[in-house]
DNA sequence: TAAACATATGATCACATATTCATATGTATG
DNA sequence: CATACATATGAATATGTGATCATATGTTTA
């Protein structure tokens, strides 16, 4: 069967399309694919990654975070509630405040791939000494 | 100045606040946020996903991606654009048939973590030999 | 306990996004 | 060159998302 059969009403390539079907199957389940969407989806809105971003640095409340990123206390909150349902961060309560710090060091890789990419992408490094954590 | 002082209206540490500010600025641009989180945005979505971990095993033409997908030429064929404007995949034209194949090695080591991050998530490990590469 | 304050949350609205449908584009071939 | 076929794309629609506003919750302290 040549390569441009392959195509076409009914005309797969059954074999080559079995075995990727297949290969996706025992890679990844269905389940896990939409896990992993959604992993990415919590660092796809840019208030979130600038929270991460300012959380790399210290733990912080609620307050200073909206004050560093610039963005009202409910925004912050909102978006501090979906970064912790996706434990990216977690909390913890001193008196009226509640500081929130990273919670995955997976974040910080995934983080770090990310501008790999964009690096890539713009053809204009970005500084970017990622070695540092939580002080 | 106690730890309890430091929100509350025009209380801020200034200071730490402004360190953080100084942080965020330093390691990565306002613009560089965006782009990042638009990285982010492009593997957001499942049926994305889905076409990437099958690209992960073989080139593959447009028709051949919406069947092992499971969903329609026109759907993914509006996906690939999305992952080609971000140089997640290439194409490569050959007669009336268009192959994609993934453009970007970040992207694996991407998926990688985001993995390692789902399965700290579940507390429930998944099957996850990404060393293959495009045959 | 009342007031002040830090945070959380529900409702709303504007905007983004994914799929579908219809159709356009481009290429091979009878 | 007309037809078949592979892919791309614009419009329409349904659903999702993020910021804002108002307000609730919870904690401290006067």
């Amino acid at each position: 069967m040549s390569i441009d059969d392959i195509c076409g009403e009914t005309r797969f390539d059954m074999s080559k399309v079995a075995d990727v079907k297949e290969h996706l199957q025992h890679l990844i389940p269905d389940v896990a694919i939409e896990r992993l969407s959604d992993t990415f989806k919590v660092l796809s809105d840019p208030t979130r990654v600038k929270i991460v971003f300012a959380l790399l640095r210290s733990e912080l409340c609620v307050c200073e975070i909206a004050e560093v990123v610039g963005m009202s206390q409910s925004a912050i909150s909102h978006q501090l509630r979906k970064l912790k349902d996706h434990r990216v961060v977690k909390r913890r309560k001193a008196a009226k405040m509640v500081y929130y710090s990273l919670d995955d060091e997976h974040i910080i890789k995934l983080l770090t791939e990310g501008i790999s990419h964009v690096r890539e992408e713009l053809h204009d490094p970005i500084a970017l000494p990622l070695g540092e954590r939580l002080r």
